[in-house]
DNA sequence: AAAGAGGCTAAGCGCTTGCTCACCGGCGTT
DNA sequence: AACGCCGGTGAGCAAGCGCTTAGCCTCTTT
């Protein structure tokens, strides 16, 4: 473990960012919502209803369904990005800033799937520019991953034939963790990350 | 290349089991519109209107909007396990068993994203009973993988510590192909296949 | 005590949805 | 020539959708 791994304040306290009361019990019951049945199938009926709310009062804080559908993969956008950030800003060989990378941002990805699932796999249904504009923070994404990639290889750590390829397989890999992971399934978040890390160490054939 | 890469017949003549011609336009045209806005966005007016025909025609073939994705669900999920039964079953080493697999299965991804997209992350909006039985092919494909996983081990090929969780990691970075995967990028679904068996031989550290 | 502001609700509007039904035209059989 | 069958259509129904609006209740300010 790094100093990387901590991700400080924040990543268990979430939504905090979110103001007032009234509006993160929405964007939380939006979460849930969205993950279980997806955005298209959720109504704003059922998220009012999860907040204990009448369906008007969502739009007292949010314009659109859609726009809380922004809002959701925005934050959820930021924090995953700064969780790969701080991982690739660390201290260490190119190996251990990947393995950290990779272990928080596997580990988010299963600790807070709903949140995850929901932020990579509904993407589509936002409007043109808000898309967009989450395609550039997923471009940022990339880019973390990529350099630590190139300064592996260039340091002689890793053997990589195809480092954008790699990149994604890589990104691919710990993202679709989100889909699959299940809470009462043998292993914790916490060492799901450990597990991946190793094998994308594997992937990347880092020198042991 | 292993004889179980050809995949005889229906590979690229996909569908040609779906009979009479207008249920299989229908059924041509649901995938699209699944794939690309998904199922709970796409209208039955939608799907009848891309295979030129009224609204009412979709109900002559099917019951209901739901039994369609069951049908496309069903075949690609057969069509799925069968590309990775048949690697398995041919001649060969473990890992040239386990490569070939992984190639074919991602060339699949690759090559028909739009069904896989569907077939892979549309599951939720199947109803039980549909939902159910396609969980159960996902479970044949999941021990397909871990088979030649443990045969490997005990060949002493591979050098798995946790055989379930890596075939998990496996058929995951092999599906979310579908998801990222674009037919302008640099790379066609062969070469996608191929740079994953690699990718998947160096997760199991088969012995070069 | 009066007034203003803002969070919230009940009711409902206009529209789209999945799906139905009465009807229609071409075609093989008698 | 008349008939029945079958795949197809035009029109439309009931239900549910995202979202709006008029008005209420509570809290703060004066």
């Amino acid at each position: 473990m790094t100093a990387a791994d901590e991700t400080p304040g924040g990543d268990d306290t979430p939504w905090d960012e979110v103001v007032p009361e009234a509006a993160r019990k929405l964007l939380v019951a939006a979460v849930e919502a969205f993950a279980e049945r997806g955005y298209h199938a959720t109504t704003t009926r059922d998220i009012a209803g999860r907040a204990g709310m009448s369906p008007a009062a969502l739009y007292i804080h949010y314009k659109t369904k859609e726009e809380l559908l922004h809002r959701i993969s925005r934050i959820g956008h930021d924090k995953a990005l700064e969780i790969l950030q701080g991982a690739a800003d660390s201290e260490g060989t190119a190996a251990e800033r990947l393995a950290a990378a990779v272990r928080s941002f596997v580990r988010w990805h299963a600790g807070r799937h709903a949140t995850a699932r929901v932020v990579q796999y509904e993407l589509d249904a936002l409007g043109e520019e808000h898309r967009a504009e989450i395609m550039e923070l997923r471009r940022k994404s990339d880019g973390v991953v990529r350099r630590i990639l190139n300064e592996g290889v260039q340091a002689g750590e890793f053997d990589v034939p195809d480092v954008p390829g790699t990149t994604v397989a890589v990104l691919s890999l710990c993202i679709d963790v989100a889909r699959w992971f299940n809470v009462e399934g043998r292993r914790t978040p916490d060492e799901v990350g450990v597990f991946y890390a190793d094998l994308v160490l594997r992937m990347v054939g880092a020198t042991k």
